[in-house]
DNA sequence: TTTTAAATAATAGTATTACTATCATTGGCA
DNA sequence: TGCCAATGATAGTAATACTATTATTTAAAA
């Protein structure tokens, strides 16, 4: 893809940040680090405090970004959808076929991170990892309820809205077009993870991040729901 | 179903806990009152010290039996695994057609929770809920490959071989049994999830604990994969 | 160029968490 | 009766997840 300056198609939910970190370079270095390190440490092992330390700051001005860790994992899947979003729309706009659509989406997100990325401070490689190993803890929380009427969860919503109308302009009949759009995502996140740590629960092998097996996986469910 | 005594027939790897919890009263009361609590509080909230001041006992006594709560995690829904498969099993044995066994599959672990609880020390389906919102944590943490190579998973496997028989009785031709196994349980979950918390992620609606939209839509997804 | 406001740094402090350690008590069985 | 395993009581520690205060730097307006 050509260097288009993705970040100004990138809105995310005011609420999620205290000051936009996209707006000052110490906010675009929480950001960066923060991708590397939750993917690094782990979520439960990632702190403000390693996090300030690592970009030469202090645990009070991360504090005037982000409420806390949760929100800030929040963000950051947000980003990752919404960059997902992105991806879609631009490499789905020359096309006009409803099933070549759906095979572009699902390699759109299988090799996401494999795109040019466009945002220097963003490594978009790292963050679908983190967003496979951590994603979930994102809106797996007592706070759900109040998170999403505040939004939070947009983004996914939108990708989710989004592929469920291809679906149904492949199938009118198909009876789950949400569910099935969500359920693309969470398999093939689920089924990435499950390769690396978990192999005995799927069929597929990933050898040096080769997503090609999954890609085939994905066409081939998609196929048979749809009745293709 | 009879009162039959299914603790019996559930074994948990011995790594999971120090001293096993089901062979005195306070370790029955341990699995109880975590059960409930975590699912109240939710993970994050939930520590061994309210556990111990909710069943009058300290955290060092709990300590004796679970190394952390993230073992006592895994533990907790490593019988509810279990305990699936038990019912699953059951509910098949005197089934021959293979078809007919993933429906019953299917309906086992929907309505899992409904069967007349056998183990007084745990609430099925308080249990179902905590799996539904806390499951995942399980197995999304940094440790997972040690966890792993523990074996803390093997319950959760089993299932999924268990019920990949199955799927390939039905179709041999079908080229993921693992990987539709696993998406069926993933799935199962994740919708009731959305339905209560995320609605625009699904097309089902659960009001009152009613689950029957989720058995359908569960058969009209494997009826569709399996080509039946 | 000075003034000034905003952003950040430095530092400190608090309640809670996730443990570990030690020693006392109790209740059953040998 | 005595002993031992299980549990309780108590204390302590390092780390976490914050909040508060004041000092310093920086960048932009007057």
């Amino acid at each position: 893809m050509n260097n288009m300056n993705v970040s100004s198609k990138i809105s995310l939910n005011e609420g999620l940040y205290l000051k936009d970190p996209q707006a000052s370079e110490l906010g675009r270095k929480i950001i960066n680090h923060s991708i590397l390190m939750i993917d690094e440490l782990g979520f439960e092992q990632f702190t403000f405090k390693k996090l300030a330390s690592e970009i030469k700051s202090t645990e009070a001005t991360i504090y005037r970004y982000f409420k806390n860790k949760h929100i800030l994992l929040i963000y950051l899947v947000s980003w990752y959808w919404e960059w997902v979003s992105f991806l879609i729309k631009k490499n789905t706009q020359n096309t006009s076929d409803a099933q070549e659509k759906l095979r572009i989406i699902i390699h759109s997100f299988v090799f996401a991170s494999k795109e040019n990325p466009s945002v220097a401070y963003v490594n978009e490689s790292i963050l679908h990892n983190l967003v496979i190993s951590e994603g979930m803890k994102a809106y797996h929380t007592k706070n759900i309820d109040k998170e999403n009427s505040q939004g939070f969860f947009k983004n996914y919503k939108d990708l989710a809205s989004l592929v469920s109308e291809v679906v149904t302009e492949i199938n009118p009949d198909f009876a789950y077009p949400y569910a099935f759009a969500t359920n693309l995502f969470e398999m093939s996140n689920n089924h990435i993870y499950f390769a690396k740590h978990l192999p005995k629960l799927t069929d597929i092998e990933i050898k040096n991040d080769e997503v090609g097996e999954l890609e085939v996986m994905l066409n081939y469910f998609a196929d048979r729901l749809l009745g293709l």
